[in-house]
DNA sequence: GGTGCCATGTAACGCGTTACATGATTAT
DNA sequence: ATAATCATGTAACGCGTTACATGGCACC
């Protein structure tokens, strides 16, 4: 949903054609190594806006060059925009995914458990030097904002490392624990029957 | 790609039906409260991964109950599993919201910006909240993995909400920076030429 | 004459979500 | 009886990506 806010942002900044939209996305963000938006997903982002009545077609420019769509919000779009920074971000799964990743290589034995992690750690590394690169690079006197976006960049890549040095530290323990229950009981005679203790799951939360 | 790659290593470990890979996987993740894997993936899925030939369908059970098609990984499916095991998880930009949310609200005045940043810091301190209330409900002798995912999750809040209070202390710093330009540069001269030194980007860094 | 930027789009696909629909068995 | 859990799916939509296609203008 990130894009289609900003492109709404945008938009109740000033009315736009689409190059012009991603080129100050782009720029907001502090170029295309931040974040590459493609051509395409800002026209069909502009499509689904307009159909959904949050921004209109306010004119068509033709100025030496090729055409120009220019775009503006509406008020419809002016209230979606609203509930969009009055609402926080919530969180994804995203990280998730190495942890599936290590608990599947031990549940299955088809990876090595450290090979994944220097993997992993190898990535972040190259990430987290790229990123201090570009920060390095950035004026703190013109671009404070780009420069706080790559220190949150590097706060995370720097947790996540920390985080793989856990696990490292802890992987022969969680070796030794029985594997994160695949807990199949299924209905009718399973064949593999009488054989589990009743391993209690007791294991709700809240709700 | 989680769910996908999940599901395919679900599958190497034991040959499964549709209801019983979503509760691995749940179970693999500390319960529902954790990731609520809607039945629909699931199905959907194993729709595209048996098209895409990394499953197939090994049987139909029905006993006693309703009919279960039990699916199994084919060679193809155990290749892809291990070039998912071999390869980085990368960044996304999930993270960048709050930043477009602040940067947004500061260019277009459409929203008071320390509003943002508090609605963001509330629900962050709730999520860690909640979070570590899991955490310590979690029995490090038979869910260690799962007390380390809490962590890693637990770290992440605790690096959001660090960022959070960067950004307050220096909101009035961004805010007499001139708004990251929107350099509607219309094709002539950029007003910022002959400045620049070759800053000899060697960033090369793979592809 | 070629490269690169300006400018706009369409088609097809992949992942994920919500909503809807069906029906059997088990426990209270 | 009825609620929870087991079990399976389809339809429609939203966001994002890749690939494809077109063409003008400026600069060297």
């Amino acid at each position: 949903m990130s894009v289609r806010n900003a492109l709404l942002g945008l938009l109740a900044q000033k009315s736009r054609h689409g190059y012009e939209l991603r080129s100050a996305f782009v720029a907001m963000l502090g170029g295309e190594a931040n974040w590459d938006l493609k051509p395409a997903q800002v026209y069909t982002t502009l499509s689904r806006l307009a159909e959904a009545g949050l921004v209109k077609q306010q004119a068509t420019l033709q100025s030496g060059g090729p055409e120009k769509t220019i775009y503006a919000i509406t008020p419809a779009g002016k209230k979606e925009l609203r509930k969009w920074f009055e609402s926080p971000v919530e969180a994804s799964h995203q990280q998730d995914e190495v942890y599936l990743k290590l608990v599947l290589s031990l549940a299955t034995g088809n990876a090595d458990p450290y090979h994944i992690l220097q993997t992993q750690r190898a990535s972040l590394y190259r990430q987290l030097h790229d990123v201090t690169t570009r920060r390095n690079d950035t004026d703190p006197e013109r671009d404070l904002a780009i420069l706080l976006l790559h220190d949150q960049t590097i706060m995370h890549l720097e947790a996540d490392l920390r985080w793989l040095d856990m696990v490292e530290g802890r992987l022969d323990e969680i070796r030794k624990q029985p594997v994160p229950s695949p807990l199949s009981r299924t209905r009718g005679r399973p064949p593999n029957s009488a054989k589990d203790p009743p391993i209690s799951l007791p294991e709700r939360v809240k709700k």
